[in-house]
DNA sequence: CTGTTAGCGCCTTCAA
DNA sequence: TTGAAGGCGCTAACAG
């Protein structure tokens, strides 16, 4: 088995065929210029000798790495898996790879992370930075191109999810089933996704006097879901509306435990549509922020960037609504 | 904000220190013989200057590229993110980049990533490779270094789940329980864990001989698992042993939706221990791979490799059983 | 159409 | 201790 002989350059290749290093250079970039015949010879000794250009050369000498850097907070969050999934398989059906870089929710890091990654690449994706605005205002300028992901930034291209419609659309179902208390477990108060949340909650507060939306200091997963159970159920709220599809699971289980029933005694609204929640019991009406186009859209927009297109106007993507078993009608 | 001045070279910084571009690398890279002052003046110019290395320029010369490459199934699997997580942490601890890639299941294009992705990287971790142990073999000789998880081929080092061991304590388990008709639904028939698993179950088979264990087809998510639940209903076993927490999820949801108790008249056990397992009603007894740590453990192996470190023997890391609510006592 | 010649930006012998 | 020179492997002008 001729396995890589590792080190066969491309004079090795020149040598083989009888010609010069441009020669083989352009045969194998395809370039028409070169007689049919030589390149066939080129392309014969470079399969004889498995024969491949070094990636690292070509990137020094052409300036470009076909390679881009994705920034993530957190590689365990399922909508980050997502995300990077989608961008990882449409980037690479464009033959360009990913280097990925986990944050582990640092801001420091998630701002080292992304200059130096991106020196090794052509771009950086940077997904739900948590770097405050003036910070990432401040980064982007050295980072470009740069796509963000559900953030932005001046004109820097963007792709968000609509956390705002999709907040309302919950809302709006809860009401529809005669909900007029409603608890909503807040996630990281600082966080951006968290204030785009209260920001649709404070519109619905406004357009719907006779509902009352109580909001309760929680978190952002499973735990913290569980843990604000006794406040939940005491606050006397006949439905609630969870950060997310992890709060609103460890919630349900929560109260189930205690004996309450779900949607009877209290409807439940996660968000995400994370793939488990259609198989909790009951399955949970959430919403779903479509990440992975989200990730290929993000990867889209890098695409354009590398090629020089014209900016496009940011992406806003609407998360669907997706009802199921976790929300009834409010007890009388 | 003085961001990166996009071109600036070594040459610049060594016009500005008023020394040779030698003095400039030697004193940025910490070379002992240079004259503290001169290294401190370099220093200055550099950090005026915004100036960094260029990383593709050190990989071409130093023959590193300070990056490693991981080739995953798919980066939607609970699992692999997991290990892709702990991977990319711990390497990223070390000043590693981590180049990743997606392979959606085919094995085409698992070879063709592990090929390419090794060129632009100083080694390849294949994560729980879809190639058949001949195409394996031949494979990883060309693209060493290489570390391999959950497969083991020739020398090359390995980490792995011990899946035997930990479906053994599972069915061990259900038996102690009183169980003595239990229904194993298969995962996808050609891949490793499933032999794995079917490995573990005729070694139960053998020692346990008033224990009767039926195999059903089914698959590796939710949907399978549903699916099976008719069938699982009809072969009269009193607990059921799924191929992973995804199939187990699908199960518990649709037999309860039938109008089985779960554990009372069904005992269902997992496998993962993925997040959510904890928090379905009940919640899932299941047997936990240490993803993270399996990651973690395979960069180790991998930094050992590029060190030129002795190759360490294969690790097998213990998944661990991890009892809750869906498993009880066999109904009489 | 093909070969020769310069670099891409950096590190590292080799002399001084 | 420092500088000059020679590559790392490749592509792209520039001649022929």
């Amino acid at each position: 088995m001729p396995r890589p002989p590792k080190g066969v350059t491309i004079a090795d290749v020149a040598a083989r065929a009888g010609v010069s290093l441009s020669t083989v250079s352009r045969a194998l970039n395809g370039n028409p210029t070169v007689d049919p015949v030589l390149a066939e010879r080129v392309k014969d000794a470079a399969a004889a000798l498995d024969y491949t250009a070094s990636p690292v050369a070509r990137s020094l000498v052409l300036g470009r790495t076909q390679t881009v850097a994705v920034v993530v907070p957190d590689l365990a969050n399922p909508t980050f898996q997502a995300i990077l999934r989608g961008l990882s398989r449409a980037a690479a059906a464009d033959d360009y790879h990913v280097l990925v870089a986990d944050s582990a929710e640092s801001i420091d890091e998630e701002r080292i992370l992304a200059i130096t990654t991106r020196r090794r690449t052509d771009g950086v994706i940077l997904c739900a930075p948590r770097l405050d605005q003036a910070e990432l205002d401040r980064l982007v300028g050295g980072l470009r191109p740069v796509v963000l992901i559900n953030r932005s930034s001046g004109e820097v291209p963007t792709v968000r999810a609509d956390y705002r419609a999709a907040l309302a659309a919950e809302l709006e179902h809860l009401r529809a089933l005669g909900h007029r208390r409603i608890v909503f477990l807040a996630g990281t108060a600082q966080s951006v996704a968290n204030a785009a949340r209260l920001d649709a909650i404070g519109a619905f507060r406004a357009a719907h006097a006779d509902t009352e939306i109580t909001e309760i200091p929680c978190g952002v997963d499973f735990d913290a879901g569980a843990s604000a159970a006794p406040a939940v159920l005491a606050s006397g709220a006949t439905a609630s509306l969870a950060f997310n599809d992890l709060v609103a699971m460890g919630l349900l289980s929560a109260v189930q435990a205690s004996g309450c029933r779900v949607p009877d005694d209290l409807s439940i609204v996660g968000f995400d549509d994370i793939p488990f929640a259609s198989y909790t019991t009951p399955p949970l009406t959430t919403a779903a922020v479509p990440a992975g186009e989200l990730g290929a859209q993000a990867w889209s927009r890098m695409r354009d960037l590398l090629e020089g297109a014209e900016a496009r106007h940011p992406l806003l993507l609407l998360p669907r609504l997706t009802v199921r078993g976790s929300t009834g009608r409010a007890r009388s």
